[in-house]
DNA sequence: GTGGCTCTGACACGCTTCTGGTAATGTTGA
DNA sequence: TCAACATTACCAGAAGCGTGTCAGAGCCAC
């Protein structure tokens, strides 16, 4: 069978074996196991653990973070949560933000959306 | 207008003082300044800071997730390239020539095959 | 059948995160 | 004017992350 072994796995993706059997821990690349729980990885393994590392690199993640997006995606609720949550705040990349309305207006606006809201429902 | 300091909004909120400055600097809830850079809270800051803690409580999350939800947010070349990386999810690592790996990552695996073949003899 | 690999689990160390505290200095309001 | 509050910038300790390593047990190839 054309697989590796998590040492030779390591040696050509650049992480150790022990860092393999973390990301596995979080997650991340899974791979088969032979009947007495070998890890063996194939191409797929290979390429994925290749552009996790490129993918932490290039954006300057950690192994967490990563793991956190997993579960994001795994948990809809709590993306949908957090997607509540930071629709109802002024960052600057908000959509539905006037384009013309120049920063300092447009959180002024936020505000006075917010407290009218708030006055109406704590009466 | 009713703002409170930061003192106040701590008590009426559950927060510290020091985590409320903590969550400003994470870009989570950022507050409004005095003339002589006070924070000024006012209600949808505060509904703000309560509904956080609800939601860092009721999904388990901690600050530093929600900050990382938030750099998904102003980064979308990130959230693409976790997407990217998220959906090039292997499907079963057949052995042989997997079909559903691309010419190229196949090409890589005989290259880590030899080279570890290669490891292997010469240790 | 033996040396060398693998497994899981645990301990350890350095680094970062979270949270509180303190210090030096500026602001406010009675 | 003065007490009480605010600011930033540090130090500190608990908790967690990333990574190595070791131990005991099991598996494999020569």
């Amino acid at each position: 069978m054309a697989t590796l072994t998590i040492h030779e796995a390591a040696q050509t993706t650049g992480w150790s074996a022990r860092m393999l059997r973390y990301i596995e821990q979080l997650g991340l690349v899974e791979s088969p196991r032979s009947a007495a729980g070998y890890r063996l990885y194939g191409p797929a393994q290979l390429q994925r653990l290749r552009t996790l590392r490129e993918l932490l690199d290039s954006h300057g993640l950690e192994l967490g973070d990563v793991g956190f997006a997993l579960r994001l995606r795994r948990e809809p609720g709590l993306a949908e949560a957090l997607d509540e949550w930071f629709e109802a705040v002024p960052t600057r990349a908000a959509s539905g933000a006037p384009a013309d309305v120049p920063d300092a207006d447009w959180l002024a606006f936020e505000q006075d959306k917010h407290q009218s809201l708030l006055n109406r429902s704590t009466a």
